[in-house]
DNA sequence: TGTACATCAGTGAACGCGCGTTCACTGATGTAC
DNA sequence: TGTACATCAGTGAACGCGCGTTCACTGATGTAC
């Protein structure tokens, strides 16, 4: 299938599998992905995700140092999906906005709900991945999104201690709520919670309460 | 060392290890907790758990049906732990004050704090223990706490609308709150946050929240 | 108090399994002339 | 355009490993009489 853009490539065959795969790389990621949201965070390895993308079991080292390796490559992928749904998010209210806060909040819980197994991944990865300086700037970056909205809404400069403070607040809120949503499938009273109210609920709560 | 207490074990031998051990089962506990701590969530087997507490590695068995087992008991008694941890928290300052319900949240980030590893795996225990009713039952005692602090300090019945939305806030806020915490080991401007300060703030800013 | 016996918590050896990773290799692709 | 060659992404066989679990067993403990 991709290699119909390949041209004369092996002459007299039926378009079969080309020898070189073309983009191992991607789909040994979107491979791992499937695997954690079946299996769970842990519930992936290097061969199943191999036989998923039809190679050998050597062939991914071909692209990665070792399993580690691959595991932040998706929590990689996946951190940058996060911050497009979020800055999409507030892209679609006008800036400054409550509803642009409330919403950031929704395409992070969305993404939660969408992928609970990269979800948890992307903030349980601790074994072997101490330093990963490019995982922690793209987290920073996630919570400045967060930071841009609530600046704009108090119409305050982004590093002020003030919106720092409300933003943190935030980002816990909506943080604890993605994980008790995916963890407490049926627990609780908590599935009857209407997000997008509930989120403009503690956007306000948080945003118009009193400083200190 | 236990053996001191059982009488005429082994006449002629020195307090040799009993063969009996007395305690395995709360020993293995104790010993998947410590494994869960030092190698993560899923760093943990039986065998190793078995070696730790000095028995054969088909020992455990005849304590746990299997893995999955030995790791809903730790579950279990961890949510034990950090219950009985919030309800001391709560009982230490006058019921219906702000800082009681502050000082369960105060709880909860510190068993996060103390026990990172544990605290994710009660959280996280999602694979062969779909339905485990006993824990759901202790993790809606935990919210129980909660929503008592709250009732009590709106003066209301804890079945109360108002208060379960606002208890759920918190927690969700207290949650994601520890969970940052001990994800963002380095990260983020998070680190030099005060917790009595913030879980005060919090408490004040939801549970002085306008309705709705 | 003494004896017989059921129970029960251990042992240790063994099993099959899938995993991560390495290795020498091969054949396709891209490039220089 | 044609040829020679370096590069590079795959193969497939093999390795050692630790794991989860089972099994027949053994010896200590508690109980009934």
């Amino acid at each position: 299938m991709p290699d119909e853009t390949q041209p004369s490539a092996s002459p007299g065959v039926t378009p079969k599998a080309a020898y070189h795969h073309g983009d191992l790389r991607a789909q040994l990621i979107t491979a791992v992905r499937e695997l954690v949201e079946t299996h769970g965070p842990d519930g992936f390895s290097v061969s199943e995700a191999a036989r998923r993308a039809g190679v050998s079991s050597a062939a991914p080292y071909k692209h990665f140092k070792d399993r580690h390796e691959i595991l932040r490559g998706v929590v990689s992928e996946a951190m940058d999906r996060l911050r497009a749904a979020m800055e999409a998010g507030a892209a679609s209210y006008p800036v400054g906005s409550l509803e642009a806060v409330a919403t950031v909040g929704r395409a992070y819980v969305e993404f939660a709900k969408a992928e609970p197994g990269v979800f948890r991944l992307v903030f349980g990865l601790t074994e072997g991945h101490e330093n990963a300086p490019d995982l922690l700037a793209k987290g920073e970056g996630c919570f400045g999104v967060v930071v841009q909205a609530v600046a704009a809404c108090l119409d305050l400069p982004p590093g002020d201690r003030d919106v720092q403070r409300r933003a943190y607040m935030l980002w816990s809120l909506v943080h604890g709520h993605s994980f008790l949503n995916i963890d407490m499938k049926t627990k609780v009273t908590t599935a009857e919670i209407d997000d997008w109210a509930y989120l403009m609920a503690v956007s306000r709560a948080i945003l118009t309460a009193p400083e200190g």
